[in-house]
DNA sequence: TCTGTATTGTTGTAAATGTCAACGATTTAT
DNA sequence: ATAAATCGTTGACATTTACAACAATACAGA
């Protein structure tokens, strides 16, 4: 079950205005619903937007936001298993298979048998991995900077503490 | 192209602790990694966390976080058409007719041509979906609070304020 | 007014994602 | 030693997404 509040069907409205991050939503007339008080909706709609410029800017690597984070994770030096992986990205089990396998393919990432239990596999990134992860995080960075460009730097801390307290508490 | 962080592959996690929103992550090692300072990754994983309770809340109402948020705006007055209802939750305006067409047929919502405009579709509640809509918002506030329950109120007010201002600019 | 162009809702289709059940290989518990 | 659980993997199926085409309507310019 699930899904998502909305998709991607911005592309076209991002390439035209590009400008305020959105402007998109023909002139904005519904900016005044209710709906807008929504913090699901919010959170999918900031989402959206973002996701349009990242995976723009990621293109250029020939990777997606999905692939993307899985490198981030292969170079994160904490060796994750693909459980883990499956786990902490909210993705089935097989859907990392597909991704590492890929990425596995074009030699960024390398399976390794677990040290106490050979039945996981962690997934580490390779120098080529490494090399191209630098680059497409500078590239994600500016893609994050753009789409969040109507807030102040300490805006954005903020923001970010924020949705970090909610997901894993005040601990971190 | 695109496609989101990731998906909702939390049921049976969220079925298990439910407490703290999630720890469902395996014990949640990888939060050091570097990408929980990626704020498109923040909003993915909150919002997919969300999502779950949402949708499980709406399931009472045969309704999803989709077709929930045509019948907010259906509620809103300001009635929308399709082609807005399309701009404003970044669908395809194919969906849009499908989720429409289902809304409809349960007698919650109805077309009407518009006034200025005849090739336009108004979308506005009857009596019925103004009635379940008022049972539903219920719902979903409850699952809201539910996966912000790591923040306080004030917080909550912070960083929808927050997420406001980096889609709309701080004019609202 | 007429003519071409753009837009709206709609249908259909192909690709991408999500969901789920099963399997061998291992680990863990009894 | 046996049974149950877990990990990665495969495959099958449903849902979602992305996109092109179309009739009806609007609109801009000659």
């Amino acid at each position: 079950m699930s899904t998502i509040y909305f998709g991607n069907y911005l592309e076209q409205a991002m390439t035209i205005d590009m400008q305020g991050v959105k402007q998109g939503d023909a002139e904005g007339k519904l900016v005044t619903a209710s709906i807008t008080n929504d913090v699901g909706f919010l959170l999918a709609k900031l989402h959206a937007a973002g996701s349009v410029l990242n995976n723009r800017a990621l293109a250029e690597f020939n990777l997606k936001e999905r692939s993307y984070s899985v490198l981030i994770l292969a170079n994160s030096g904490l060796e994750p298993t693909q459980r883990e992986l499956a786990d902490f990205l909210s993705l089935d089990p097989s859907q990392i298979v597909a991704l590492v396998d890929e990425l596995e393919k074009r030699g960024l990432v390398v399976r390794a048998p677990g040290k106490q239990d050979r039945r996981a596999k962690t997934v580490t990134a390779t120098a080529a991995g490494s090399k191209l992860f630098d680059q497409a995080r500078k590239a994600a960075s500016r893609a994050e900077t753009q789409a969040l460009q109507g807030l102040s730097a300490d805006e954005v801390a903020t923001m970010k503490a924020l949705l970090r307290k909610a997901l894993w508490g005040g601990s971190i």
